[in-house]
DNA sequence: TATAAATGTCAGTGACTACTGACATTTTGT
DNA sequence: ACAAAATGTCAGTAGTCACTGACATTTATA
């Protein structure tokens, strides 16, 4: 979180990412934008010309766009808990990498960011291809019993999502219950349920 | 959906709840959600005064705020799976009743509308008490084993809420996933999670 | 039909805001 | 120390938007 050695532009686009996310686009002012940066307006327009082409630079700087794929590939044990554990640990982690992007994209509408949403929702989607497949293939191998492993994957990523849903921002409507002592509980619960 | 025959106040606060769901607070003009209900821009404040004003009347207008409480006392049967589906189904009606509501306290921050976040965090509160003690309860009874209430508890709301996140505006994540086989799939999950 | 209440029209105001140009100042690389 | 690049200052423009006042028109009601 140090700033003092950063170029200016990159000073704009996380100062731009923090307001957006916060106060949405329409919120924000570019003369806001620039001060949290410590630079003058002036600078944020020579740099990006525009408030718009500002948002899609901070959204290409700082979205992280890993394969999920490969990820997994090589780290999959063929043992449910600890692979369960790698997919919601993995799962969070790049949720909140992303963060800031998914903030900005549940407060704006497509019209104003082309081709954002479909950026946020990539991983989700392979998320569910990848855990659905998973299932069938330890089904296969008997380790557990599956009736429809896609709605079963997809149930667990939606626990997850939800998790981090409400984690998200300040509006937690959950105090009090921590993030790791729930990935334990989903993946008990889920290691039970699917005992054969 | 008749908009013909209710008063021009009602109008009004429909048409900003759509408006402002869809594209935030600062998103929307006063002229178009006057014109969204086919009236004037000076009819709009000559009712509510100020922007302000009308959304927070909107808010006081269409927040559903029954008791969750009564609303199980009465219903439970103590048979897993039945109770489950009864809290899944209201839990989804509950959801999207408040649906606009929702999405308007997701897109503007909490300066904006005091207060408004809180109460959109009732239900959720309200339920995990429930949930929980009904797990409690259930577990004396014999019928489920039961670690940590709690945590199972606010295992099978966050799986919900995040079925219902994803569900929510257009930004679906997985399309061709009904909800219907989804709150059948969770069910089943819990019900063989917690079977003794 | 007479009267009052609700709504429309229209022109306008003041505040805000994205964005620009001219010129001065600072910072950086060599 | 010098030139070039980056940044700051400041005044200003054009557009938008919440909100108002004066007056006309419609609608409801008795």
């Amino acid at each position: 979180m140090d700033n003092s050695k950063m170029g200016s532009g990159d000073k704009l686009l996380l100062a731009a990412l923090h307001l957006i996310a916060e106060k949405g686009y329409n919120g924000v002012t570019t003369l806001e934008i620039a001060t949290a940066a410590g630079l003058s307006e002036k600078t944020l327009f020579r740099h990006f010309g525009t408030k718009q082409k500002l948002l899609e630079a901070a959204f290409d700087r700082y979205h992280y766009a890993e394969e999920m794929k490969k990820l997994f590939a090589e780290k999959l044990v063929w043992d449910l808990e600890k692979d369960l554990l790698l997919v919601s640990t993995t799962y969070h982690e790049i949720m909140n990498r992303n963060r800031k992007m998914i903030q900005i994209s549940l407060k704006e509408d497509e019209g104003q960011l082309p081709g954002f949403r479909a950026r946020t929702q990539k991983h989700p989607q392979q998320l569910l291809e990848i855990l659905t497949n998973y299932f069938i293939e330890m089904s296969h191998k008997g380790k557990i019993v599956t009736s429809n492993p896609e709605l079963q994957a997809f149930s667990f990523i939606m626990m997850h999502f939800g998790a981090f849903m409400n984690d998200l921002d300040q509006h937690k409507s959950y105090p009090g219950i921590g993030l790791t002592p729930f990935v334990q509980e989903s993946i008990q619960l889920f290691a039970r349920a699917l005992r054969p």
